[in-house]
DNA sequence: CACCTTTATCCACAATTCCCCACTACAATT
DNA sequence: AATTGTAGTGGGGAATTGTGGATAAAGGTG
């Protein structure tokens, strides 16, 4: 499980460091592509391919099923983890998410999440003043 | 069950003590999370393991789930206890919180909260004066 | 085939974090 | 009243980690 929040800096290589906690859970081989909200997704290849699955098995007749398989797909690309726990980010994944050198890495239960800094302030600051309906949500999880 | 009402200090380390007297139940695992009315939640792990997977079934496609997974999937933290008793608070939470040194640790039956000292008195004064509001509408809900 | 650009692996340093220990204060017990 | 034990707080040293750079391999191009 993957939870938390962590800063981090993409350098000139466009090298990313992934927190130690994650290391061992994503194994070697990882998987990065375009999320949803202008981040990152980042699976392990395990939980890549239970989701991959599921939408290759969504309607190939629904114009929006087509374009959401064609993001998550097409927009993938795998991502090794290296000697010192970093991966690289692609340059057309880099943009997409329209990242600057400062980015935050969150761990969000089966995925990793990769967010430019300002961008997942500005996600969070506008999360949180929703906070009411955090608490009617929290009543139907029973909590 | 955490009861109770206990005060400590955060150290220019963010360490934290826990009263003795919840150690055992929380055990040597814990998570640490956004709470609601700015404090934060502390669960034992297996109290946690219940909430997280409960947070993570939630549609991916609804944006206002995706939302709250994040409040509490990437604003949590595992806080292992250490030999003395202490969890980390990290940055991100105690500003989520407005932690100064002083705060406030509170049971709260399945749950511990911690509250910066001064937001607990202020919250404390107010919900104290209206306790008698409250006691009418908690007896809609047959207390 | 040679050259240049890009990619990958390895290394180094500085900063941070983690773990263990020490000291003081207070409480309870003898 | 003294002593023993427990708890709160702070600090030091070792290990880990973040980040940048250097060197070696790979790949593409003329």
């Amino acid at each position: 499980m993957f939870i938390g929040e962590y800063k981090y800096s993409i350098d000139e290589k466009k090298r990313l460091a992934i927190p130690p906690k994650f290391r061992q859970v994503l194994g070697k081989k990882a998987v990065i592509t375009k999320g949803l909200d202008q981040c990152l997704f980042l699976y392990s290849a395990k939980e890549w391919g239970v989701l991959a699955e599921k939408i290759s098995k969504m309607p190939l007749t629904q114009a929006d099923a087509r374009g959401f398989a064609r993001v998550m797909l097409a927009g993938a690309m795998e991502a090794n983890i290296d000697n010192m726990g970093r991966i690289l980010v692609p340059d057309y994944l880099k943009n997409y998410a329209s990242m600057e050198k400062k980015v935050v890495v969150v761990g969000v239960y089966n995925r990793i999440e990769v967010w430019d800094e300002s961008k997942w302030q500005q996600y969070n600051k506008k999360t949180e003043s929703a906070v009411g309906d955090i608490a009617e949500k929290l009543k139907e999880l029973g909590v």
